[in-house]
DNA sequence: ATTTGGTTTAACCATTTGGTCAAATTTAAA
DNA sequence: TTTAAATTTGACCAAATGGTTAAACCAAAT
């Protein structure tokens, strides 16, 4: 049965070939993986991951694709849900974002990757066809300035900083780790406790006291 | 006149190819670049390139040198000069790293390529190497909450959001780009607006009032 | 049992690419 | 002016790599 249109629910093979690539690519990017190493990861034939995937390119797309798909969707509903409370917004934004990255340590790789490439207008889009909009967060940024909850701030801003300080710890990971040598605070531990003292640190901030 | 050994002080050709170089590894990263593309960017012969440089490798491993090294020394000495209150400091290292990355745009491509390469025991052999302590703004951070200044903050925290909040806009400028045309505002002037918002942002969150 | 269609594999191919080398050219010392 | 050393180049090479293909394999239908 000819099945290469069916997405989402991958199964045996290639599902097999999805995770490998997911590892590899990664770790080493387009350029640096080979498609026998991520042949060798899947424990298959080389010439099957073409069979399933065409081209090195759409396995790449393929990834970046299920990659950003299990991810914007959950964490761009939360952030235009009109029901949750801005500060309530903030814990589990931070809560979601860093459980979602540990369960899929690829991702960070990945996001850098696309990036760094002229992926943005891809992920850009994703945001679109998503039919979610940012605009709810920000909007509700203003309202809360206006009712005196909290200072003024530039949404932008505000967003970009959560972002940074939930993702760029997983790409400085091996950085970070030689400073907490110093604690012995192993890794995990230090991401728990920043699940914690993020949201503080940033609703600290902005909060009117 | 052999002059391999010479660092720092380059010219000619051999500076010709360290600026290509650095554009063409941040651009596409160590797998991707080419070094028939470096000649080409450099406007000379390729074999050249391996005439200066050996191999791709020793090439990359020159550009991380003088990349880090223009780099850390500046942001550490001043993070860890005593005679600068916290604020300030905090002030100051925002402004500087960003400036600093407006001038070398390179610079993020190459921190997230070589940290997501096993490079950062290289990275962290730099610090110690450059006699420099962070170990002192450690101490004044844990000063001031002592001293009832600041609120209680774990200081490994603070200083991962603090390069978190400088490092991943510029890595995620397309996306941020994205998001910015809806209020028709440029990214230098976003990035000129984030020197000021940062500080406050920072010390907002960390001042007892 | 035979056929049929999807699946899997080993062998193979064309191209790309990092790197080399001998010859040519420039520079500077004698 | 010679001469020696450093620099620069085009041509070339071996290895690696993405991709192909024809044959083998296998499960289900007839």
């Amino acid at each position: 049965m000819e099945n290469h249109k069916n997405n989402t629910q991958l199964q045996g093979n290639e599902k097999l070939i999805m995770e490998a690539a997911k590892k590899i690519f990664g770790r080493k990017g387009l350029d640096g993986a080979r498609m026998q190493e991520i042949a060798d990861e899947a424990g298959i034939n080389k010439a099957l991951v073409h069979y399933y995937f065409r081209s090195k390119d759409k396995l790449f797309e393929a990834v970046i694709n299920v990659t950003f798909l299990s991810f914007f969707p959950k964490v761009m509903s939360l952030m235009s849900n009109p029901s949750i409370s801005l500060f309530q917004k903030i814990e589990r934004f931070v809560d979601l974002y860093i459980t979602l990255i540990q369960e899929n340590p690829h991702i960070p790789g990945f996001m850098a990757q696309e990036l760094s490439r002229g992926g943005a207008d891809r992920v850009l889009d994703m945001f679109k066809d998503s039919g979610i909009k940012p605009e709810v967060f920000f909007q509700q940024i203003e309202q809360e300035i206006k009712t005196g909850t909290i200072v003024p701030v530039n949404p932008v801003h505000l967003i970009v900083n959560m972002i940074s300080m939930c993702i760029f710890p997983f790409l400085a990971r091996p950085l970070i780790s030689g400073f907490l040598i110093r604690d012995r605070i192993d890794y995990d531990e230090f991401l728990e406790e920043r699940k914690k003292e993020l949201p503080k640190f940033i609703i600290n901030s902005i909060k009117k006291k």
